[in-house]
DNA sequence: TGTTTAGATGAAGGAACCTTCAGCTTTGGA
DNA sequence: TCCAAAGCTGAAGGTTCCTTCATCTAAACA
């Protein structure tokens, strides 16, 4: 069962003026900051807005609700992530497996990396009730992006693509993670990579029947 | 700066006598199904002591506060897990890297998988402002442990310890999470368990001057 | 058995905060 | 220019829930 009903996660009015976009986007922008500087305890929808430089009642006209408010902003940063997982998906098709490796690496990384303060703050978010089904929904989608992905490299797999990703996209969110409760993750950055990249390359090997000469 | 300060988080009353011990043991693991059941966001201090079978004063004389107790829950539950680590590290001490590679897998993954539920549920105190430094120490202790038993291994070592230990503990991080959030954790645990022992297999590997023949 | 200390109770205070709504302002087109 | 629709406001209602404390019961001990 859902914490809440379909409809009352829906947004309330669609913003059809100008300016209203630009209110939704204001708020949206907001609820990351107040998530960033405060936390998810304390944030509350009355500091979004003041943040936002609208009244509470604006927010409400275009979020039914505080959890809806949240889990716009979770969505909104995983798609941004999910378009870096896609285009690499789209360029990379039939290219050989580790360099799709080290593409999706490179992508996910610096999406990832690019705010850090926002990714790490989302955390919390999506791991709470409401978060957790689109995080997980988003860890499904990208996985199967992947797998497909995974099914055109030019060498044979000798394992189910979909295990293959889960794998892969497994080990990127947890260097990702820890790389992102860092205390200097900018520091930490470059050797993390460079590891990841061995790690995921070695067991990529293993997933290909005849080793290429690397 | 810290959300609360340390002498707020204290436990209030120290239990002396064999009642209150039992009591405090029966308040957090009320707290525990409660977080299960309902989740972080709906549980209050009444339902925890309702599920204890105690009054909520007297969960008051022992947690200062819903913060501590939730902290004190996380805790617990991760001495559970670096408790298994630290037998492997006693355990294989001067084995191989493979060996203890192994090793950790079974132990890290059978931890988190001895209470599915009661992980999952965690997760959200964990990536909450005040569980979020409990959950970083524990990692950062268990990678320190780690990369001391790594340090002895028969075989010599051509990276720093340190970085091995934090990319095995990262892909470890990466797939229980993955396994946790499934619909049916017992089913993929086999599989992915398998493909978690090859990949960290090849990773360790890679950190190996002369190859073992296996 | 009497006294002291530990432990338990739960109604009630009170703070925090989500959400509403009646009314006001701005925009865009007729 | 004027009006209907869109957008904005923010004080106040109402809930939820944390936390306290005066009071009661049980245990330890002399």
């Amino acid at each position: 069962m859902p914490t809440t009903s379909l409809r009352t996660l829906q947004p309330r009015k669609t913003p059809v003026q100008e300016r209203s976009v630009v209110t939704v986007d204001a708020i949206l922008q907001a609820a990351i900051q107040v998530l960033v500087s405060v936390g998810k305890e304390r944030l509350t929808t009355t500091l979004v807005a003041m943040r936002a430089g609208v009244s509470v009642g604006t927010l409400y006209q275009y979020f039914p609700n505080k959890s809806a408010l949240l889990q716009a902003s979770l969505k909104r940063h995983m798609h941004g992530v999910a378009t870096s997982i896609d285009r690499v998906c789209k360029e990379y098709r039939s290219a050989s497996l580790l360099t799709m490796g080290d593409a999706l690496i490179d992508a996910y990384i610096s999406a990832k990396m690019h705010n850090v303060k926002e990714s790490a703050a989302l955390y919390s978010v999506s791991s709470d009730l409401d978060g957790l089904a689109i995080a997980k929904a988003a860890g499904a989608r990208g996985r199967r992006v992947v797998a497909e992905l995974f099914a055109t490299a030019s060498e044979g797999l000798t394992k189910d693509p979909e295990i293959v990703a889960t794998m892969v996209m497994a080990a990127l969110n947890g260097v990702s993670r820890r790389l992102l409760e860092a205390k200097s993750p900018e520091r930490e950055l470059a050797p993390l990579r460079e590891e990841l990249l061995v790690l995921v390359r070695g067991y990529l090997l293993t997933c290909i029947a005849t080793k290429p000469a690397t």
